[in-house]
DNA sequence: CTGTTAGCGCCTTCAT
DNA sequence: ATGAAGGCGCTAACAG
C-alpha cells in the first residue's frame, strides 16, 4: 500500500498538466477527445481515485452529511426512522450516515464526518464536544438542546380513556428493563410513568421484559399469572407487543375479548399477527421531518453555537384489533 | 450566511496562531490551560466548526467510507442487511452512509463521500464511472463486477425436497412483480424458474403480487383459489409471506395441514405470526462481513482498480411451523 | 509552551 | 485547447 495516486501521477503518466486531468476525470469542456482518452487511459493504468475529501474542501460543496445515531438495528421502530431519515433527508440534499450506539467509538468517529448528529436521548445529554458537530436530540425535552420531542404521554392517557370506554378496568403493563443499563437495577420507564399516572388506581402492576418479540411474550404471560384479573395492557413497544399478542394466541388467551392488547410505536408488522396489534403510533416521518428542519437551521447557521431549537411531534392511536 | 469561520479567525479573535487553535480544538498537548481555554472561549464566541474535508485531508485518516444502496426500506430485509453492514462495518471501523435506490440522484452523489459503494445488483451493472468509487453488488453472479452472491438456488432445491418428504405433491408460488419496472411486463424471477425446475411437473402454477404483507396475502388468496389443489406454496419473500399466513389465519386454511407456506429471507418477524414462518434464510450476516472483506481488500489497492473479487454465501432453511 | 513553515489533493481563476 | 498560479482549511513537522 504505497503512496496514494493523485492527479499529479496521472498528469505525469499521460504527459499533460493536472488541470487537464481534473477536466477530462470530472467530464469537462475544454479539452480535446484524443487527449481526454489519454488521460482516462492513464487514470485506468494508475488506478486513480480522486480523494473526496480534497475534492469536497476545494469545491465547497453544500454537500451536507448528517450522523444518525440510533439505539439498535434489531428493533423496527429504528429502522423505520432511519428510513424515515433518509427520505427527509434525501429531499434535502443531504447524506445519512449510519451509526448504531452500541458502538461507543461512534460518535467521535461520527464528529469528523458530519455536519449534525441527530441522535436519540440517552439520559445524560452528550456533551457537544468543542469542534464537534452540533446534536440534534430526538424524544426528549431537554431544553438546553436542540431536539424534536415526542408527545407519547399524551398518546397514553388517549388510550387509557378509550380503552375505558371499551370497559377496560384493570390495566397492567409489560415495560422495558432497558434502563437497567444506566441505573444498575430495573427503573420504571417514563411510558410506565405515564401510564400509571392515567389508569390510577385501576393500575394493577407490570412486568419487565427485554425489548424483544420473545422475551416481550413471556414478560406478558408472567404479567398474567401474577395478574390474572387484568383486562388491558400496554406494552413497551410493539416489537414486544407483537410477542404479547403471539403468546395470547398460542395460550388460548382471547384478545381483545378477555384481554385488550396495546403497543407503541404504530409499525407496519403490527398488521400481521392475529390479531392484528392496536398501537400507539409516532408520526415517524414527522420525527424525521423536524430533524431535518433543524438540521438545515444549524446548516444556515454554518453549524455555529445557536440557541436551542425544540419541534414537537404527537402520536395517535392505530386502531386495529387487539383493543 | 457569510463566509465560513475558519481557524484563522479564531486565531485572530484569541491572539493566538492557528497551531494553537489547533492544539486547543484537538485537545492536544504542549498549550497552557489559559491558552486552552481562552482559544476554546474564542471559539464558542465565533461559534466555529473545523471543517471536516480539510481535516481529513490533512490527516489522511484511515476513515474509509462505504456508501449503501439499498432498494427501500420498507422491507426489513433491506433493513436487516443495513444493520448487519453497520456491525460489519463497525468492527473494521468503516462508516456507512446509506442511500436509498429509489432516489435516483443518490448513486451520483455517494460518489464524492464515500470510498466504495455496496449495493443490489440490479439486472444492469452500473457501470463504474471514471474517477468515481469501485462498487460491490450484492446477490449477483456477473463475473465482471465485485460480488457477493447468494446461493438461493440451493436453498430452494433443498426446501423442495424437505417438502416433498413432508408430503408435498403440489407446489404452487407467490412470486414478485419487481421487474415489470425493467421490463414492462411480468418476467417470472430467477427463484421461481428455480422453484419450477426444481418442483419439476408437480409445479401447479403462480400468482404475482407486489412486495408487501398485504398483497402478499391477496396474492396467496388468489392462487389458492386458481389452484385449490396446491399444498405447499413458496412465497417470494418473508414479507410477503407474512400476508399469506395471515391470509390463511383469516380464512381457516390449515397451515401447514392443509398447505405449507415457505417464504425467502428469514426474517425474524416470522416468528411473530401463526403459526411461525419457515423460511430459507440468507445469512445476512456472512453477506454483509464478506462484502466487507471486499471494500477492505479494494482499500488495500487504495480503491485502485483490480481484479473482480467474489464471494458466495448460502442460504439454509430455517424450519419454524409454517411447512 | 508557542509560532512558523510546509504541504495534503484538488479545482478555480487566470493566462497562454 | 492547454498550462501556470493560487488557495480551500487544516495539521505535521519543525523551529524558537
Amino acid at each position: 500500500m504505497g503512496k496514494r495516486v493523485t492527479i499529479l501521477d496521472v498528469a505525469a503518466e499521460a504527459g499533460v498538466s493536472r488541470q487537464t486531468v481534473t477536466r477530462a476525470v470530472n467530464g469537462m469542456g475544454d479539452i480535446s477527445e484524443s487527449t481526454r482518452r489519454r488521460v482516462l487511459e492513464a487514470v485506468e493504468r494508475l488506478g486513480y481515485r480522486p480523494s473526496r475529501f480534497a475534492r469536497n474542501l476545494v469545491t465547497r460543496q453544500k454537500q451536507h452529511a448528517l450522523g444518525l445515531v440510533v439505539a439498535s438495528f434489531d428493533n423496527p421502530y429504528y429502522t423505520d426512522i432511519a428510513a424515515s431519515m433518509l427520505s427527509a433527508a434525501a429531499e434535502r440534499g443531504w447524506q445519512v450516515i449510519l451509526a448504531s450506539a452500541t458502538d461507543d467509538a461512534v460518535p467521535s468517529m461520527l464528529s469528523s464526518q458530519v455536519d449534525v448528529v441527530v441522535m436519540h436521548y440517552t439520559g445524560s445529554a452528550v456533551r457537544e464536544t468543542v469542534g464537534g458537530p452540533p446534536i440534534v436530540y430526538l424524544e426528549t425535552g431537554h431544553p438546553d438542546v436542540h431536539a424534536v420531542e415526542l408527545d407519547i404521554e399524551s398518546g397514553i392517557v388517549a388510550i387509557v380513556d378509550a380503552l375505558r370506554e371499551r370497559g377496560a378496568r384493570r390495566f397492567g403493563m409489560v415495560d422495558s428493563g432497558h434502563l437497567r443499563r444506566t441505573h444498575g437495577n430495573y427503573v420504571p420507564t417514563p411510558k410506565r410513568q405515564w401510564f400509571e399516572r392515567a389508569a390510577g388506581d385501576q393500575f394493577v402492576g407490570a412486568a419487565v421484559g427485554e425489548e424483544s418479540i420473545a422475551d416481550g411474550g413471556r414478560a406478558f404471560g408472567e404479567l398474567l399469572e401474577r395478574h390474572p384479573e387484568v383486562d388491558a395492557v400496554l406494552v413497551f413497544n410493539d416489537l414486544m407487543a407483537l410477542g404479547a399478542v403471539q403468546h395470547a394466541h398460542a395460550h388460548g388467551v382471547d384478545v381483545p375479548g378477555a384481554v385488550r392488547i396495546v403497543g407503541i410505536d404504530g409499525l407496519a408488522f403490527g398488521e400481521a399477527v392475529s390479531p392484528p396489534l392496536t398501537s400507539i403510533a409516532l408520526d415517524r416521518h414527522a420525527l424525521a421531518a423536524n430533524a431535518l428542519e433543524i438540521a438545515q437551521i444549524l446548516a444556515e447557521a454554518d453549524f455555529g453555537r445557536i440557541d436551542p431549537v425544540h419541534r414537537k411531534v404527537r402520536s395517535d392511536i392505530l386502531w386495529r384489533e387487539s383493543a
